[in-house]
DNA sequence: TGTACATCAGTGAACGCGCGTTCACTGATGTAC
DNA sequence: TGTACATCAGTGAACGCGCGTTCACTGATGTAC
């Protein structure tokens, strides 16, 4: 009986795997869908027919489409905060580090146009986000940038402002409060700032409108965070 | 004849202006779909149905849905370009005029969220922009800011670097020779910088990564405008 | 050890929908003579 | 002034397609006794 038990367990546990490694098939073949099509063209049909399934067998891995993207769009920020995390050399110079992370996040970007995209972009007519899954996931990203101004406030080497209008600073005490984090106010504006300007100069370039002006991408994002780190004290040069 | 000629010409005349009107109503209802289900979504066969029209008749007035949105993209950036033009008083301080011009763009995309991301968005699937036609126009829009910075940098107030990695330089040289374009570089620069940083800010906004934050973007955008000034040497509050 | 049974991992056909686009047509309007 | 004719601004039906999703089913695998 006992054995009957451990035999059933081990069998469950087998196909659970086996669940799982389809599921993380279905989810690669849609990335390479989407970064053809874009994520807004992604179909549940043509996924299926590439991976030599007939549509309805993908309703027994998924209840339907948005459960799919929901999936994505965690898989996304997860594997971006990943890439971030993974190049983040803890003993290096903070403005060092600032820099890595500033460019891994662009490199990543970059390299999953559709999937930056379908986190940080136009959303997927008639596709509603769950927030309660998905505002977490993208706050741990945006906690990777954050963490690393707070070293360099930690240091006393963060010059920024410490004062917002009245709106702001009561509305992030309270963000704060909910979410259990504690970051001090200049640390939070220096992220969005970072964040901001990052994403800005990002969903430009993938939308083709520096090119034509700019010529090298790369160098400008270089320019322009140097400028940044500068801006904040962090280096001089 | 000669009568007969000019019936005939006051006819052609009457039946363009008849023709140019229902384009308009066929391009405000699409607006109004985009601005409901996504720029992605938009579907000839639901505008003309709306119009009371049969979905057939759209192709007496477009030879399809391709040009109708390279259509919408030249509208968009006019649109914006008048609506930020309009705002401009000559006669104001130049750090009032871009302030109040940063506000205009803001504005405008908030206002035709969907509009904006049509001309800075992500793709539609399957559409490509004809660059020949929509670039000018971007570029336009891109000329109103520029525009100021040089009159800042004209007036001397304008206090941004004046070298580039030389890679920049090189290319922006060639593309201002192209485009038949004067323009600074240091005006070139701080006009990519002001844009990345409102784009950026614009893109998270509207997909809702600041709200949960920060709470009042109005006043987020005000205080980073403020800021962006101020590094620019334009303002000292 | 053999057999009845349950579960898993699908299939194939169908439903109903909306899409862009084409085609043959038609009534209204206005022109030519 | 009356009539034949051309053009305009559409219509309605159809084509062929892809989509998400459901449903009844089936063979393979493995378990229970």
């Amino acid at each position: 009986m006992t054995d009957s038990f451990v035999m059933h367990d081990k069998k469950q546990e087998r196909r659970a795997r086996q669940h799982a490694a389809v599921r993380d098939e279905i989810k690669d073949k849609a990335r390479e869908h989407m970064a053809r099509d874009g994520a807004a063209a992604l179909s549940l049909r043509a996924v299926a027919g590439d991976l030599g399934l007939s549509s309805a067998a993908i309703y027994y891995y998924y209840p339907n489409r948005d459960a799919l993207i929901t999936d994505l769009i965690v898989d996304g920020y997860r594997a971006m905060g990943a890439a971030m995390r993974e190049i983040d050399r803890h003993d290096a110079d903070i403005a060092e580090r600032l820099l890595t992370l500033m460019h891994a996040y662009r490199n990543w970007a970059l390299a999953h146009a559709a999937e930056y995209a379908l986190l940080f972009g136009t959303p997927i007519p008639g596709y509603h986000a769950p927030a309660e899954i998905t505002s977490p996931e993208a706050r741990s990203v945006f906690s990777i940038i954050s963490g690393l101004f707070a070293v360099a406030y930690a240091q006393g080497r963060l010059r920024a402002g410490d004062t917002a209008p009245p709106t702001i600073s009561a509305h992030v005490a309270q963000w704060l409060v909910e979410t259990g984090q504690e970051v001090p106010l200049p640390v939070l504006l220096a992220t969005i700032h970072a964040w901001a300007m990052g994403h800005g100069l990002i969903g430009l370039e993938l939308d083709h409108h520096l090119q034509p002006v700019i010529g090298d991408v790369d160098a400008l994002f270089a320019y322009e965070v140097n400028a940044l780190l500068r801006q904040f004290g962090l280096v001089t040069s």
